[in-house]
DNA sequence: TTAAATACCTTGCAATACAAGATATACTTT
DNA sequence: AAAGTATATCTTGTATTGCAAGGTATTTAA
């Protein structure tokens, strides 16, 4: 009940989203990248299963390619429904978002 | 997969504790602040629950006070801890709401 | 007395982050 | 060759939590 686990939740996916966005990527990088940003160390148990929902969805797309240092990345890239997907995120998270700020602000109405 | 549910996880305990930090308050004049703030309108079935959780964790104490309008109003108050976990929570919001913005904002490292 | 607004609670479900453990490839070191 | 290390992905099971649905009780107004 001290950590951020439970905060992440329902912002992971729009993030990873936004991160696709930008270009093909692949997991392993993926949380490299999300450190970069500002995020704590996320497990592999995060990233990969998450990754593989949003494929189911529709969301994202995959293509297996061969790595000079390792077995095969999975580049993966934005669907047009992702795209779609990544607005409403970005609208939700505003929503929210600004909400908290009013609360911690104690700016009500 | 398209509303807030998500996004609230781990949030709406750290609102609540501010706003009950502003002045004893009683659950159901709380799901109407929160409103107020910004959040779309909170089910009772979210707001007992998490008041009965918070309470058994010692975070927040209760009274009971009869009301002029309906049944008795249970109104709460931030207990040490609860003051503690609210600290605690802003810090945990800063870091991810400023690692969403990164991600969003694209400005990475 | 019936209705409505107020006020609180309980049970069970669904979604999701994550720990733990498994598998496989390429390169380097012994 | 053999062993070790870094890279790269996946699976299973668990804990937490928001919320829908349904229930109870009190006060005032119609």
């Amino acid at each position: 009940m001290s950590d951020t686990t439970q905060m992440l939740k329902g912002i992971l996916d729009g993030c990873l989203l936004a991160i696709i966005k930008e270009g093909e990527i692949y997991g392993y990088e993926l949380a490299a990248k999300l450190e970069s940003y500002g995020f704590r160390s996320l497990s592999e148990g995060t990233i990969y299963p998450l990754l593989l929902r949003m494929q189911k969805e529709g969301l994202i797309s995959a293509t297996l390619r061969k790595s000079t240092a390792g077995p095969k990345r999975k580049y993966y890239t934005l669907t047009e429904k992702g795209e779609q997907e990544l607005v409403m995120f970005i609208g939700r998270w505003e929503q929210v978002s600004s909400s908290v700020d009013n609360v911690l602000n104690k700016r009500g109405i």
